[in-house]
RNA sequence: AGCCCGUUGGUGAAGUGGCUUAACACACUGCGUUCUCAGCGCAGCAUUUUCACGGGUUCGAACCCCGUACGGGUUACCA
C-alpha cells in the first residue's frame, strides 16, 4: 500500500510552529516512503473560518519546500479536500452507524446538557452524557425528526472493557471504555465534529499514517471504536510530543515568535526554520544536525521521535539561520537582506549599499538585525560618549595618531579599502603606535562608538569627506 | 476530580543492562584572533559514581520493576 499522510489544519490564517513541525513530520514520513502528502482543510467550525487561509497554507508550505501532492488547489482523486464540501458524505456515514447500532439520534438541548454537566461537576466527576436518547423508541425518534426537532448524532460507546491504541511512539495505550463519552459525530447544524470527519476522511482518502499532536492520543480510542464500527482498517498512529514556549508553557498565538510568518518576516530563512523544527523532538541516527530537505527525507525515521515535549529556543534557531545566511551566495544574500534595510539609500550608489550589506553577511542572526548594525553609516552627526572622550585624552600619542592619520589620508588619491588599510600601516610606522592605541582613537573619532566592522571597511563606507572632517 | 503521557545540564538531545569517567549541538564563561566584534579558533561547562526523588531486581541500572513528586494533555454541538 502506498504511504499517504495528510496535513489537516483549520483555516485560521495562522501557522503555528508546532503545526508546521507536524506538517514537516507528515511530509517526511510520506516522502521517505515515496508516498503522497496531502492537504485537507478542516473547516467544520464555521465560526473560525478565515478568508484566504487556504492560499496562506499553500504559501507557507511552499516557502518551506514542502510539496502538496493533493489538496484543495490541486485536487487528486479523493476530493473534495475541504471538509465543508463533504457534508453529505459525513451524513451518509453517520446514518450508517445509526443503522448499525453504533450511533444514535440525540435531541437533548443545550440547557439539558448544561444541567447534566453541573450535576457531574458537583460530584467532581467528569461529565459523561448519560445516553438517555439512545433509549428513545423508534416512534419517538420518527416523530421528532418529522417535527423538525434539532438533533445531533452521537457515537454509542461500549460501557465495559478497554480499548487499546497502538502508537508508533507511545506504544500501547489502554483506555477504559467506561470513561468514553458518547461523543457527538454530527452537529445540529449538519456539520460533523472534528472527531468524526477525521476518521471518515482519513479512511476515504486512504491515509496510511496518521501523524498528529500528542493531545489526540487519548482520543484515538474513540477513533478506533469508529474504525471498528465501520469495519475499516486502522491507520498507523504517530502521535508527536508537543512544543512548548521558552517559559515552559504551551506555545500561543499571542507569542509572536511562535508563528511561522512572524519568524519569516523577522528575517528567518524557511530552510533554517525547517531544519530547526525537525530537530525538535526528533533526532537522526548519525550525529549530524544540518540537513537539506532531501537529506531529511532520506534520514527521517519516525521511530526516533521522542516522547517528551521540547522547549522552543530561539537562540538555536538563530544559530541555524546564521549558518544558512552564510551559505547564501552574494546575490541571494543581497536579495534577501535588502528589504530589511529601512534607511534611505536614495543618495547612495548600489555598489556602496552592496558593500555595506555584504560586510554583515557573516554576522547576522536574522534579517531585521541589519538596521541596527548599519546605523552608524546613516547618522549624520556622531556623538562620543564621556568614557570615550576620556579615552581619547588618556594618552599623549592619541592626538598625534589622529593628526597623522588625517594628513596621510588626505594625501590619498584612490579611495579604496586596501589603500585605506595601508594608510593605517604608514601611521603605525611613523608614530610607533600600534594595537588598541592606534585603531581605537581613529574608530571613535570617525564613528563615535568603539564597535563596528573592520576599520578600513568602516572608513571606506563612511566616505572620504566625512572621515576627514571628523578626524579634524 | 478521573484518565493518559512524560521527567538525562539553561536549551535541543545521544544513550534502551557492562564499550558512559553521560556523545554532539545551542547558549554561557574564559583565552586567542598585532583595534573593536554579535564573526572565526581553542578551552571550560551534568563532578556528593551523577540522569526528578525514594525504594527494589541484578555481579552490574540513566537504561528493568514499584512508589512519590513535578510537568503536560484530555474529559466541548473547538479542532
Amino acid at each position: 500500500m502506498k504511504t499517504r499522510t495528510r496535513f489537516a489544519p483549520s483555516p485560521t490564517g495562522f501557522m503555528h510552529i508546532g503545526n508546521l513541525r507536524t506538517a514537516i513530520f507528515e511530509y517526511l514520513v510520506a516522502k521517505h516512503d515515496n508516498g503522497d502528502f496531502l492537504l485537507r482543510i478542516e473547516d467544520t467550525d464555521q465560526t473560525r473560518k478565515v478568508d484566504g487561509a487556504i492560499d496562506f497554507i499553500y504559501d507557507t508550505l511552499k516557502l518551506c519546500n514542502i510539496e502538496i501532492d493533493e489538496g484543495p488547489n490541486n485536487e487528486g482523486e479523493y476530493g473534495p479536500y475541504v471538509q465543508s464540501e463533504r457534508l453529505d458524505i459525513y451524513k451518509k456515514y453517520a446514518l450508517e452507524l445509526v443503522e448499525k447500532g453504533h450511533a444514535y439520534y440525540c435531541f437533548c438541548t443545550e440547557n439539558e446538557l448544561e444541567e447534566m454537566r453541573e450535576k457531574a461537576n458537583l460530584r467532581h466527576k467528569p461529565f459523561l452524557y448519560d445516553g438517555r436518547c439512545s433509549k428513545l423508541s423508534k416512534e419517538k425518534i420518527e416523530e421528532n425528526l418529522k417535527n423538525g426537532v434539532p438533533y445531533v448524532i452521537r457515537q454509542k460507546m461500549p460501557k465495559v472493557g478497554e480499548t487499546i491504541v497502538e502508537d508508533v511512539i507511545y506504544g500501547k495505550i489502554k483506555i477504559d471504555n467506561s470513561i468514553l463519552d458518547d461523543q457527538i459525530l454530527l452537529k445540529s447544524d449538519g456539520f460533523p465534529t472534528y472527531n468524526f470527519a477525521n476518521v471518515i476522511d482519513d479512511h476515504l482518502m486512504a491515509i496510511t499514517h496518521v501523524i498528529r499532536g500528542k493531545e489526540y492520543l487519548d482520543q484515538s480510542a474513540k477513533y478506533n471504536l469508529l474504525y471498528e464500527a465501520f469495519g475499516w482498517e486502522k491507520p498507523t498512529y504517530i502521535h508527536v510530543p508537543m512544543v512548548l514556549g521558552s517559559d515552559g508553557n504551551k506555545l500561543s498565538k499571542r507569542n509572536g515568535d511562535a508563528s511561522f510568518m512572524d519568524l519569516y518576516n523577522e528575517g528567518f530563512l524557511p530552510k533554517a526554520i525547517v531544519n530547526y523544527l525537525v530537530l525538535l523532538g526528533w533526532s537522526p541516527e548519525e550525529n549530524k544536525e544540518v540537513f537539506t530537505m532531501d537529506e531529511l527525507i532520506k534520514a527521517f525515521n519516525p521511530k526516533r521521535i521522542g516522547k517528551s515535549s521540547s522547549t522552543y529556543d530561539i537562540k538555536k534557531l538563530e544559530w541555524f539561520n546564521q549558518k544558512y545566511i552564510k551559505e547564501l551566495n552574494d546575490e541571494e544574500y543581497l536579495a534577501f537582506i535588502k528589504p530589511y534595510l529601512t534607511y534611505d539609500i536614495s543618495g547612495k550608489s548600489n555598489e556602496w549599499v552592496d558593500k555595506l550589506l555584504l560586510i554583515y553577511k557573516d554576522h547576522l542572526s536574522y534579517g531585521k538585525q541589519i538596521d541596527e548594525m548599519v546605523k552608524i553609516f546613516f547618522e549624520d552627526s556622531i556623538s562620543i560618549s564621556k568614557e570615550n572622550e576620556e579615552f581619547l585624552k588618556s594618552d599623549e600619542n592619541i592626538p598625534i595618531v589622529i593628526k597623522t592619520y588625517h594628513d596621510e589620508l588626505e594625501k590619498l588619491n584612490n579611495w579604496d579599502v586596501d589603500a585605506i588599510a595601508e594608510v593605517i600601516n604608514i601611521v603605525k610606522e611613523k608614530t610607533g603606535v600600534k594595537g588598541k592605541l592606534l585603531y581605537m582613537p581613529i574608530r571613535i573619532k570617525i564613528s563615535g562608538v568603539e564597535h563596528g566592522p573592520e576599520l578600513p571597511d568602516e572608513i571606506y563606507l563612511i566616505g572620504r569627506e566625512k572621515v576627514l572632517d571628523r578626524l579634524k
